[in-house]
DNA sequence: ATATAAATAGTGTATTTACCCCAATTGACC
DNA sequence: GGTCAATTGGGGTAAATACACTATTTATAT
């Protein structure tokens, strides 16, 4: 760090290819904001780095060997760190995305995105809001809308794991203290959820997802 | 054989130990019956022996090395020789008395037994009767009462295998035309043989077994 | 021949499920 | 402050289940 530009944005660049680095750092400096930029190789580097300088933003590469971008991501946001953190992946499966804003991402950003989107979403999230790549965006709403509508809660979850052992709503309602028809609605709407229509396969989806302690 | 004693009965004894072979046939030759006996070290000789003399009795060993006395019992049996086959065991493990007796024994003795019991084998066997150790029959007594208490027949398992597929009472009965009042015959049946009052335990059952195909 | 067990099927009843509707509360997130 | 999801709980109903009895047929074993 620490090149002159004192008042302009300071970027961190981590990603453990050469090129990816040249290349993005290459870019940024044409365009027309100025950023003060640093760039390492590696998990590790990229959290030391945050840690001491805490940079205003962070490009993430997701798998980066040692220390996971998603893992640097978590350190930051549990330290509440003022740095932003903005994801570059190669790998566009929908879990790691949900799993990158889960952990606090700000963006981001597939590396098949054209450079305009990169910048639109360097300035997006200096300005202190979140971006997804538009191509990502729709995916990522069907996969939430997918999870509301077909993963269990945790309360679903524990019924279907008394289920599993054996119980009737009835000593479920008890041993939770609850109202039988509090339970009756779980297991309704688990059964909804997982497409079935009898405790039978919620027996078998509770014992294949291990749910049962 | 043919040692002159042509009317006596003739006996086989099939062991690989030499001194059981000579104790046996010492006390055998004690008693006041007249035996025609002969004797042989492994299972195939047994069964060679067997299949060419029909001897009236066969005193079989149930572990030999090569052909297990119950392989040579099973031969005779499903040959339909009248040779009447006594076995002589050392291990009184309730499951190999229960196999003795599913592949056709007549008479199955310890051989801590006391000679009387033996020579009571001898003569209750060679009479047509089948014969079990006192000590050993109230065992495979119990081991029959709890197989029929606990364990589920064909029917039962295929109900249960159903019931594990998520199937109803009425599904069941379409698929295999029978009525709906004997699959909850069989469900109930099942579920009062296992100790449990729910389907979802004989779904657990179904899977853990894989009952399922 | 005659017990025995399995499979079949019925009557009957109390309880439980599956599923529809709706509503209040809470905590999170914007 | 308002939306949203999760959790809670209630009304109601038709179907399914659990379970007790009995009874017939058939095959197997003694």
């Amino acid at each position: 760090m620490g090149n002159g530009k004192e008042n302009s944005l300071t970027i961190l660049i981590a990603d453990d290819h050469h090129l990816v680095r040249q290349g993005l750092r290459s870019l940024i400096e044409r365009s027309q904001t100025q950023y003060n930029i640093s760039d390492v190789a590696t998990g590790e580097q990229a959290w030391q780095f945050i840690s001491q300088y805490q940079p205003d933003l962070a490009i993430l590469d997701i798998a980066m060997g040692d220390l996971s971008g998603l893992k640097v991501c978590e350190h930051v946001k549990q330290r509440k760190l003022k740095t932003r953190i903005i994801f570059l992946s190669m790998h566009d499966d929908i879990k790691v995305i949900h799993r990158a804003f889960e952990v606090g991402a700000d963006a981001y950003l597939s590396k098949s995105e054209a450079f305009d989107t990169l910048n639109q979403a360097l300035q997006t999230v200096a300005a202190g809001h979140s971006f997804i790549s538009p191509s990502i965006e729709s995916e990522l709403a069907r996969y939430k809308a997918a999870s509301t509508q077909f993963l269990l809660t945790a309360r679903e979850k524990q019924i279907v794991s008394y289920i599993t052992q054996g119980k009737s709503n009835r000593q479920i309602a008890d041993t939770l203290c609850i109202s039988i028809k509090t339970v009756d609605n779980h297991r309704t709407k688990a059964m909804r959820k997982l497409g079935v229509n009898k405790a039978a396969e919620l027996v078998k989806y509770g014992l294949e997802e291990g749910l049962v302690v």
